[in-house]
DNA sequence: TTGTATGCGTTATCAT
DNA sequence: ATGATAACGCATACAA
């Protein structure tokens, strides 16, 4: 392995020259200055990360993590936040696993944006405390190191609620998320309240898990249960997914028997037939927002919590009842 | 911060004493390391990636570079790579573009797998050089130091043509896909061959990009010059969903007047109406696979080249024509 | 069994 | 403008 004192000896100069001259520092004369970058191209030089991490406690690197390289979700999320970062001179890595949790405790990374139920509040703040910058998706969580970005999930659950009772429909299930979701919890809670505002109305609630599994067990209750046209909020996109598929073979049409609305918006959504209603919201932006506060934080200039809006986009998977 | 030099002080041992206890080597006494690991505890110590790295030179760590993050292709892939590594105490991180290219230089990973256009075989060739651990996925490659992983191409798209030909088809398109790509040429030039095998029959190529526009560009192309059912075979998925799309509202039907087999079996082809016919193989355990052989290369033992296999899934996107 | 001492490659302070 | 040198935190060969 060829360093700065390998350099230095070929150049005829002192390692701290090198060091100077390899970060630009204007102390060094222009010429020198050549003659070291000529050297170390020679030499294929290549500067070591720890050594320098070692000394300057910071790598440069950020980190997002998530729960799962599975679902179509992310793609557009992530590219948001390694825009924004790239921008800035920062790299991003995805982790994902509690395995890999050490890559924040050790100082692999300078910070990180969090969109994982594997880390639980103790340890989020854990790390804020040791001086860790974090961006959190997921949830709500105070601490001077730690910044918000949350989706508007109670206006999300709003609209789609909303918009089935608007076509007229009188029965109504949601099938919901995962347990200690905090996602899953406000758009539940929003649910019922909506439910709850717009008078007397048949309703129930079916336990899902955001994946497709749970949405086609949703869909099996439903039909063996059917009576008449229904409406459905699934509260992500996901499960909608496991529906459509779930019924597929029985004689029961989306947007005909059973009206659906969902959450996330998610690419699929648009190729499957009929087209489904979900809550939107722009992914990318998610991303970039969330880089760029974590990027304040880490930098010191202020930084605030900050909400993500969504929108209702329309479908054929709701008709009039 | 707290190191083992504190540990030291506090539990009044040298920080020798301590290191070994950290590291669990059986030359310091049950109780002294007791009293060691419950300091250390007290102390909230936690390790520092920099200084260890300085000194063993090795990370742990393992990178998986992308062209892109966006695509539902790559889910189950890292899904294998992360379980793969884990067991063997690794942690993968996910990178993308260029700027992250450094982190294989400057040697914060211990060894990557490749499948990133952005790589030039020349680069690859010089981080293999300087003894990094490569395994790729897209190119053919030969160094001591580079295990190629790679999808038997041939095998997929001449089951392909077959398929299309097997049900009657006489006209022939080939969407192609990006120049450069390894896996498009090779696609592109085993579908050539099975369709000079086959007999006379119209044939003709449509550049495309492996991604939805250049699908949905094809699909323009196709039905502009429509003069009776025709065969295609799009050399990935992702164009087909840009084709379904683009021929929703018009009168042509995929299945009746445009046969169409893809090849990477998405899921969202499972999903399409009608149903996507495609080249399918196991995404998990291309990754399995690929982690194990960089596994294999780090620590010393046998790796060799491997291949994976793939296999037609028949779908209602191709009727006899 | 435990302690001492050295070095990993870099940055940065302080002399010169 | 350049050089000598002391950290940074850890692992380990060697001494005790």
């Amino acid at each position: 392995m060829v360093s700065i004192k390998d350099i230095a000896k070929h150049a005829g100069v002192s390692i701290a020259t090198v060091s100077y001259a390899l970060n630009g520092n204007p102390k060094v004369t222009e010429e020198t200055r050549k003659k070291i970058l000529t050297v170390a191209q020679e030499l294929h030089y290549v500067p070591n990360a720890a050594a320098r991490t070692l000394k300057k406690r910071k790598t440069k690197i950020l980190g997002a993590f998530l729960t799962s390289f599975e679902g179509a979700f992310y793609g557009e999320l992530l590219q948001g936040m390694k825009e924004e970062m790239g921008k800035r001179g920062y790299d991003l890595v995805i982790c994902s696993g509690t395995q890999s949790h050490r890559m924040l405790r050790e100082g692999f990374l300078d910070g990180a944006i969090i969109l994982d139920r594997l880390f639980s509040d103790e340890e989020l703040l854990f790390h804020a405390t040791r001086g860790h910058k974090l961006v959190v998706l997921d949830r709500e969580l105070s601490h001077p190191n730690i910044v918000q970005v949350l989706l508007d999930n109670k206006a999300g659950a709003t609209f789609a609620v909303e918009y089935l009772l608007r076509h007229g429909h009188k029965k109504l299930y949601v099938v919901t998320g995962p347990t200690g979701s905090y996602d899953a919890e406000q758009r539940l809670q929003a649910a019922r309240q909506t439910v709850e505002r717009n008078g007397p109305l048949w309703y129930a609630e079916i336990p899902g898990n955001f994946d497709k599994e749970s949405g086609a067990a949703a869909a099996q209750r439903i039909i063996s249960e059917y009576s008449g046209p229904v409406a459905v909020f699934c509260l992500n996109d996901e499960m909608v997914i496991g529906m459509y598929r779930a019924l597929k073979d029985t004689p029961y049409r989306i947007g005909e028997h059973i009206h659906v609305v969902g959450f996330d918006h998610i690419e699929t959504a648009d190729y499957i037939q009929p087209r489904l209603a979900s809550i939107d919201y722009s992914k990318r932006r998610w991303g970039a927002v969330a880089a760029e506060q974590l990027l304040k934080l880490i930098e010191g200039l202020g930084s605030e919590h900050e909400r993500i809006y969504v929108s209702l986009v329309e479908g054929e998977s709701v008709k009039r009842s």
